[in-house]
DNA sequence: TATTGTTATACTCTATAACTATA
DNA sequence: TATAGTTATAGAGTATAACAATA
């Protein structure tokens, strides 16, 4: 049994979470320039598989408190880019959906942000390292947090 | 010129960021396991390359305010895992160290957080793949941080 | 009684400002 | 005067607790 040494790698979540942070601050511009928050954009990514959930539900898939995204949903009730009306079936639920004018603006968002990670992977790596980066990530990301969270 | 249409793939930034919470949230049971907070395994890799600096240039080296290091050198320099001694040159500053047990004990957290891991990645990727990402995300995280806002 | 959405409150984390000591 | 480190304060962001409506 030898003693403990140095791995020659630096940490997964090392590298991963000043990544992270950097690509955040970095893609915050271009939203701001779409009028939208960084909590109102992922709002809007969380309502694009199924068009319609419950407030509580959204939050949770999106990494949020519930009380947290309240004041976002709002404002973007107000500017017509999402729907939020009582479920006929159970009046506490408020079922959400994105209008047209929101699908649109999701999109252009989300074109602008991977526009510019696309042409910031392309400047570093090869293309065969970009895909091989953005399909590992897929896996990964695809995982349940129990999963991840497992030992 | 044809509609904006809907990219097949989630954002970059929309994966790494919850894959770093998810891998930060797994790990701090393991760092407590050693008593450390994620700010001081983050100092203690932090006096990795260079055992000397000033707690400003480290502060900014771990992408922290100098003011939110203090605390946390101070108690590691308690436990004597650091040495902070004054610059005999300059005796505003603060000479950093890690001493022998600071370094077995980085080490140690170390090994644990790279060997939980690589199991992950073992659970859920190719060998291949996994070395793919891990080269892909230290060629992007040893980008300067203007590299990686740069538009 | 339990649950959805909401509001009000408290708490944690982080940055800003003000101070000491060196230069 | 300028800078390293420190302390005290204020601010942003977040979660917790309490509330009203509905089931």
């Amino acid at each position: 049994m030898s003693a403990a040494r140095r791995p020659p790698r630096k940490d997964l979540a090392a590298m991963i979470v000043p990544l992270g942070r950097a690509l955040t601050a970095a893609e915050l511009p271009l939203l701001r320039e779409h009028g939208l928050t960084m909590w109102a954009y992922s709002v809007l990514l969380g309502l694009d598989p199924e068009p319609l959930r419950s407030q509580a539900a959204l939050a949770e898939a999106i990494g949020a408190d519930k009380t947290r995204i309240i004041g976002v949903l709002a404002d973007l009730e107000a500017r017509g880019l999402i729907t939020r009306t009582p479920d006929p079936a159970d009046r506490r639920v408020r079922l959400l959906a994105l209008t047209p004018e929101g699908i649109r603006l999701r999109d252009a968002a989300q074109n602008a942000i991977q526009s510019r990670e696309d042409a910031l992977l392309a400047r570093h790596l090869t293309p065969e390292q970009s895909a091989a980066l953005l399909a590992a990530l897929a896996t990964l990301s695809a995982l349940p947090a129990e999963v991840l969270a497992a030992r």
